[in-house]
DNA sequence: GGAACCGGGCTCTGCCATGGGT
DNA sequence: ACCCATGGCAGAGCCCGGTTCC
């Protein structure tokens, strides 16, 4: 059995449970003794249930589609819903569609809370179509009952300074806030990060930027804090709380991940052949940023870049170095990497000085293309000065052009 | 003063699979 | 059999500016 977080919520959802189960067995056959007799008639009447739960009387109302004989299956799919409460949806502006495609168990429920959260997204200032898109992205968020959604909505106040921000939030990612109604678990993970000595300005980060992160059961957060514990003991490393702490808050999408595959991309950083030291290092410094990518796509862009550039001239050495000082550049699309390096290329820029400053592949195309095109103006001879003229921001590549135009 | 180095900010949801409960 | 909670995974960059070095 499932925890619920509050002893009132744990009897009004079993009282509602123990009904459901009920219903679900009186009405198909309140149904079948009522098409006995009235069959015509009831098929374009809406038939309503009083059902009164413990805390809330809730008038439902039963679809006359329920009652339907009709025996095509998909029709008799549909059949299962709940009739009015699709309709209230789509009163609501939810995309019942969309909804139905994502969890089409919870269009047949018969005791929903779709009106209470509304009232409750609206008090905290949400419009009318941020809640019908939640519903219609993660509709199980009409199951939620009033009382969870409070201690839910206190939980992330005492990370978020304003109700607005987690308005956004949701709005962005309603899965993050509505997957689990375990609210101790979710407390567990804030007691959890904070004994990582991560602060509250760490935790309003992370709950911005990965809210899911927080409805991971807090045994799986710990499995990978303790596998980031471990690698960096492993790697002789002496401090291995301020390791965690630094990784999580350099890279919090790591808590999104699986330890087998921050293991995995470990092991491909590991195989660059360096010394523990080195390899502490760069997990502590720009190889925690891709900690979190998949480990296929990452030997993917690897072996697709490394085949690359050893076709343009490059040694093994120079190759592993590239990646080593800038591992960042595994993000990169094998297309969009080698489109980035022929443009490079074709600005007449050696493949030599591209392996030398990796940072040049940080820049979009569209951005290298205007740059190479505006110093062609100037005649800029990129042998001659360098390209680190195309990393600089725009602000200082601006001056920078500036200058080059009145020294002409 | 200018170039190079470096860290950090923004961003990252939506879907499917699975195990367990009912 | 069905649903729920949760785990897992695919997807795929660019830019800015502070500090340090020369």
């Amino acid at each position: 059995m499932r925890k619920t977080p509050d002893r009132n919520v744990m009897m009004i959802n079993s009282g509602r449970t123990v009904l459901q189960r009920y219903l679900q067995q009186l009405i198909p056959m309140a149904a079948r003794g009522l098409l006995h007799t009235k069959n015509s008639l009831l098929y374009n009447v809406n038939c309503f249930w009083l059902i009164r739960l413990p805390t809330e009387i809730v008038l439902r109302p039963v679809s006359s589609r329920r009652f339907c004989l009709k025996t095509d299956s998909a029709v008799a799919e549909s059949c299962k819903e709940n009739g009015i409460l699709v309709n209230n949806l789509a009163c609501m502006g939810v995309d019942v569609k969309m909804a139905r495609r994502r969890q089409p168990g919870v269009l047949k429920k018969l005791i929903t809370n779709e009106k209470g959260l509304k009232r409750f997204l609206q008090s905290k200032g949400a419009t009318n179509e941020v809640i019908a898109s939640i519903i219609s992205r993660y509709p199980r968020a009409i199951t939620r009952s009033y009382e969870s959604l409070e201690k839910r909505w206190e939980l992330w106040r005492s990370i978020l300074m304003t109700d607005l921000e987690i308005v956004n939030i949701l709005g962005r990612s309603p899965e993050s806030f509505f997957r689990s109604s375990n609210n101790i678990n979710m407390e567990k993970n804030i007691t959890f990060f904070c004994s990582l000595g991560l602060t509250s300005k760490h935790l309003c980060s992370m709950l911005t930027r990965a809210p899911r992160a927080f409805s991971n059961k807090v045994e799986l957060n710990k499995q990978l804090t303790d596998l980031l514990h471990e690698i960096c003991l492993s790697l002789g490393g002496e401090n291995p709380n301020d390791f965690v702490k630094h990784i999580i808050s350099k890279n919090v999408f790591i808590l999104l991940r699986s330890s087998k595959q921050v293991s995995a991309n470990v092991e491909f950083l590991q195989s660059f052949h360096l010394s523990n030291e080195e390899l502490l290092a760069l997990l502590h410094g720009c190889g925690a940023d891709i900690l979190d990518l998949s480990n296929e796509y990452i030997k993917k862009n690897f072996t697709n870049a490394k085949e690359k550039l050893l076709s343009l001239g490059c040694t093994e050495r120079e190759v592993d170095r590239f990646f080593i000082s800038y591992p960042r550049v595994l993000f990169l699309s094998s297309k969009n990497l080698s489109d980035k390096i022929d443009c490079l290329l074709q600005a007449k820029i050696h493949i030599k000085q591209i392996v030398e400053m990796s940072r040049v592949l940080d820049i979009s195309i569209g951005t290298v293309r205007s740059r190479v095109k505006e110093l062609e103006k100037t005649s800029y001879d990129f042998k001659t000065y360098g390209i680190g003229i195309l990393t600089l921001s725009k602000r200082r590549f601006e001056a920078k052009l500036e200058k080059l135009h009145s020294a002409q």
